[in-house]
RNA sequence: GGGAUCUUAGCUCAGCUGGGAGAGCAUCUGCCUUACAAGCAGAGGGUCACAGGUUCGAGCCCUGUAGGUCCCACCA
């Protein structure tokens, strides 16, 4: 071994890792192409929008999404996992917006071409700034695929789906009541509507009714809105007011004459039962207005301003003019009373402003068709979702879906392919633009201005990816793809809406699998958050405690679709979990130095060897079992406590005397060859989640091979499936255990070595601690071990550890306090009673013995056997002990 | 209003198809044992929210109750 690369004593990930990224990317192991020989695996990666930081939520999606790649990989898959970034529509105009104007320049005195110009050279600035970051969690993306969702091919693909689906009938232009944000300026879709609780008021109002003294009473939330008002609706059942149904009243201070209809969506038993309608500005009145024909009057201006038809309020905003309406009212003698009311406010995700719903001409994907079969993939289980929970949200979406608004009154993003002939109002679609129009054949024709919701071209991004609408290569071989990694937060935004579009475009599913997970969130669960400026950023931890220990982090004790709490301390036990491999693997080098190792003939294997090696075989069996079923988690524990506990606590100590005591070359090269296939294996299982302190051992310790990424991922073998001694080796760690138990409970300090007797009836027994003396005298703390039959020659009061197959004797002479040894004895005496009570208490029972399942009882029984002897032999040591 | 989910050791959470309660951190005791003090060896600590039910057997399945979180709907 090159003793130049010997390791340092702490594992410091600065500089390993960057390193090792570079290597990965020079020997171009992400890049996957078509290849039949092998199957594919496929992973698209929900691109991160090219406004975005690094944050915990990408950290995780990403690191989950690199483990599944990694371990494709490593079992011969062609695993591709295909990146890019979103060009996030609203989210980047707001932005540049924002940067725009602190140079004091607005959208407008750009104009579309000089806006676009800019928004373009932002993406080139700050576009790169998350797929740097994301290559310093350790993402094996296939980087010589990255793609935009607004690059060409992508626009390509919007277009011929746009044109597609409106030739169907399924995208159609309508003047349909909106949700709109005053501040973006912009048409939203309902999934971009967030609902927050609000303090607001209830102004009770009352109408004066035409020809009549009389009034009729109701209460608002938006009083501002009567302007907008056309009507008053009551139940049709309702006797206060049946006779009213027909007659009109005098919209105050408009002195409008409004009808009084009837109409089902009146609650009566919510306040008067009589509510005002305004059809332009909310969506139930919108639906009351339809059924009565009632004009739809707007009130408001884009930016939520009174426009003309607010009379002496134009030109007010929405809320000024509240106060002046209601102030009015009361001067009047029409306003009640006033009444504090909590209600459900409509705000825009992105920027938090109260939305206004508002009759627009806008784009619609018609729901009802598209969506069957996306419904249907899940239901049949064609796609499944994890965790299953998933479905019902899913359904909750797919059984109430309602037509998606798609345009969008922005520059940034696709812009839709409609023409209008300025002469005849002609409307063309098409993926050209055309030169004439083709009714009335001149060439007056004006582009819509506006642009497609973002979620529109991400809804095509698992194919969109590969090359579609061409039918290359790459979309035959990789299409449909293998699971989609991402949070439940954006199961409505974009999860449905890819699964609709793969089966529309496509006719097959985007993904097989999808796997969720949940929000990353702070010590305190709370939601990390800008505001709250809670938010821990992930490249801080990794300068801090390296890649591997916060990818160890997001992964180690969750579940899938489950929230987590993310704290400093976690990340330093993975931080102590790396150190330790890290030195268990610095251990092993140092004793392979200079000696050349054989494979041992499995005779020259001792029995802990193959305990070890067994064991391995099962940790590679069940953490390869559950990472095909997607519990990560699991996983990576089993391989955790297999390192930790089984390798380094007990193999790595069970062989120090073998190496340290070169008489015995055979066994010493068994132990070596062991510890070295041992550790191998076991920085394959760990590599996913570690690539880099996995990588970084295993070249140094094996530079034969060149990257543990592209080795094999390693499999259960008969050959390594040592059942008789792992049972053996488990003896011997109880006799050790409890040894060391006894030791502490009379305070021996380690440093007082005794003569450890071990007695056994059973020459099988026997001979397992006659062969495996070396190393249990340095775990027991022994000075000598003798093994014999019978208690022959061993002092009355010494200490005696009872483990059932054997009984060990520590003859300490001074150090032991008889009194303490019997109250031990006791303790003992006393837990095996009651063992001893619980399995009898089932044995003895008929029902148990008939229906449980053979196995079961088997295993009762031969815990009771144990038990039995155990407590014969500490009856025993009692009795001469008194 | 509908739905989901959680309630397990002091804290944060695992516990996969029901078969003797686990981890990390924290606490206590003893150890610088020639890989690791970011370590080693031990210890303490839980009527698995509560009440019923199914079952030979329930943390796990069913019903209900209480409390928390989230999603959807949106009664003006």
């Amino acid at each position: 071994m090159d003793m130049s690369k010997e390791l340092a004593k702490t594992y410091d990930p600065h500089g390993i890792e960057d390193r090792l990224y570079q290597k990965w990317l020079d020997k171009k192991y992400f890049h996957a192409t078509v290849d039949y020989s092998k199957k594919p695996f496929t992973i698209v990666i929900p691109p991160p929008n090219i406004t975005g930081q690094l944050h915990m939520g990408h950290a995780l999606d990403n690191t989950m999404q690199d483990i599944l790649i990694r371990f494709k990989r490593m079992q011969g898959y062609n695993a591709l996992w295909q990146p890019g970034t979103d060009h996030a529509s609203i989210a980047t105009e707001v932005k540049i917006i924002e940067k725009l104007k602190e140079q004091g320049i607005s959208k407008e005195d750009l104009g579309r071409e000089g806006f676009l110009e800019r928004a373009w050279d932002w993406k080139k600035e700050y576009g790169g700034r998350i797929i740097s970051q994301l290559k310093k969690l350790g993402s094996s993306c296939d980087w010589d695929r990255e793609r935009f969702t607004m690059d060409e091919g992508c626009n390509k693909a919007v277009t011929e789906v746009f044109c597609k689906m409106h030739e169907k009938g399924w995208i159609y232009k309508g003047s349909r009541i909106i949700n709109w944000c005053p501040v973006c300026n912009t048409s939203i879709s309902d999934a971009e509507v967030e609902y927050e609780n609000q303090a607001g008021h209830f102004w009770h109002i009352k109408y004066p009714i035409v020809d009549s003294e009389e009034f009729l009473e109701f209460a608002t939330t938006r009083p501002e809105t009567m302007l907008g008002d056309t009507a008053v609706a009551v139940n049709p059942e309702d006797d206060r007011y049946k006779h009213l149904i027909g007659k009109k009243v005098l919209l105050p201070i408009v002195n409008r004459e409004i009808p009084i209809v009837a109409d089902a969506y009146v609650d009566m038993e919510f306040g008067t039962g009589v509510v005002k309608i305004t059809p332009a500005h909310d969506p139930n009145d919108f639906e009351v207005g339809k059924r009565h024909g009632l004009p739809e009057v707007n009130i408001l201006n884009d930016d939520a301003t009174i426009n003309a038809n607010g009379g002496k309020f134009e030109g007010m905003d929405r809320y000024e003019a509240r106060k002046a309406i209601v102030k009015e009212l009361d001067e009047m003698g029409l306003l009640v009373r006033i009444e504090d009311y909590e209600h459900n406010v409509g705000t825009h995700d992105r920027c938090k402003t109260t939305i206004e719903p508002m009759i627009k001409k806008q784009w619609f994907v018609k729901m009802d068709e598209l969506i069957k079969p996306a419904a249907e993939a899940v239901k049949t289980g064609d796609i499944q979702l994890i965790p299953e929970r998933m479905n019902k949200t899913y359904f909750n979406w797919t059984d109430n879906i309602r037509d998606w608004c798609i345009s969008r009154q922005l520059w940034w993003g696709h812009r839709i392919p409609a023409y209008y002939c300025d002469d005849c109002g002609e409307t063309i679609v098409a993926k050209e633009a055309p030169t004439v129009c083709p009714k009335c054949g001149k060439n007056h024709l004006t582009q819509d201005p506006d642009t497609l919701d973002t979620w529109f071209s991400s809804a095509l991004w698992p194919f969109s990816t590969l090359g579609w609408p061409e039918q290359t290569e790459d979309l035959k071989y990789f299409y449909p793809t293998d699971v989609l990694v991402t949070g439940y937060d954006i199961i409505f935004f974009w999860v449905i809406r890819m699964i609709f579009s793969g089966f529309e475009n496509m006719g097959e599913k985007p993904f097989k699998t999808v796997l969720f997970h949940g929000l990353v969130r702070d010590s305190l669960g709370r939601k990390m958050s800008k505001s709250l400026g809670n938010g821990i950023d992930p490249l801080e931890i990794i300068d801090q405690y390296g890649a591997d220990a916060l990818r160890l982090t997001l992964i180690t004790g969750n579940a899938p679709g489950n929230d987590m709490r993310f704290y400093n301390e976690r990340v330093e036990a993975s931080r102590n979990f790396a150190n330790k491999v890290w030195n268990a693997s610095r251990f092993i080098m140092m004793n392979m130095e200079g000696v050349d190792i054989t494979k041992p003939a499995n005779a020259d294997l001792e029995p802990v060897d193959k305990w070890i090696l067994s064991k391995l075989n099962r940790v590679v069996k069940e953490a390869t079992d559950n990472m095909e079923h997607f519990e990560l988690g699991i996983a990576v524990q089993k391989v955790y406590d297999f390192i930790w506990d089984e390798f380094c606590d007990w193999y790595i100590e069970m062989v120090k005397p073998r190496l340290y005591n070169s008489d015995n070359q055979t066994s010493k090269n068994a132990a070596l060859y062991t510890l070295k296939t041992v550790l191998l294996d076991a920085l394959k299982l760990l590599h996913p989640y570690m690539p880099f302190v996995t990588e970084e051992i295993f070249c140094t310790l094996q530079s034969e091979e060149e990257s543990i990424m592209i080795s094999s991922w390693p499999v259960f073998t008969e050959e390594r499936d040592f059942a008789k001694e792992e049972k053996e080796i488990e003896i011997m760690k109880e006799a050790v255990r409890g040894i060391r138990n006894a030791r502490t409970g009379m305070n021996v300090p380690p440093s007082k070595k005794a003569h450890v007797f071990v007695v056994s009836e059973k020459e099988n027994i026997r001979a397992i601690f006659e062969e495996g003396k070396l190393f249990f005298a340095s775990l027991a703390y022994a000075s000598e071990v003798s093994v014999q039959a019978n208690r022959d020659g061993i002092a009355d009061d010494a200490v005696s550890v009872v483990i059932g197959d054997a009984v060990c004797y520590m003859p300490f002479a001074e150090l032991v306090d008889i009194a303490k040894e019997i109250e031990r004895l006791e303790k003992e005496e006393k837990r095996l009673q009651g063992e001893l009570a619980r399995v009898n208490g089932m044995l003895n029972n008929e029902k148990f013995m008939s229906k449980a399942p053979e196995a079961k009882i088997k295993e009762e029984k031969d815990k009771m056997a144990k038990y039995q002897q155990m407590m014969e032999q500490v009856k025993e040591r009692l009795s001469q002990l008194k």
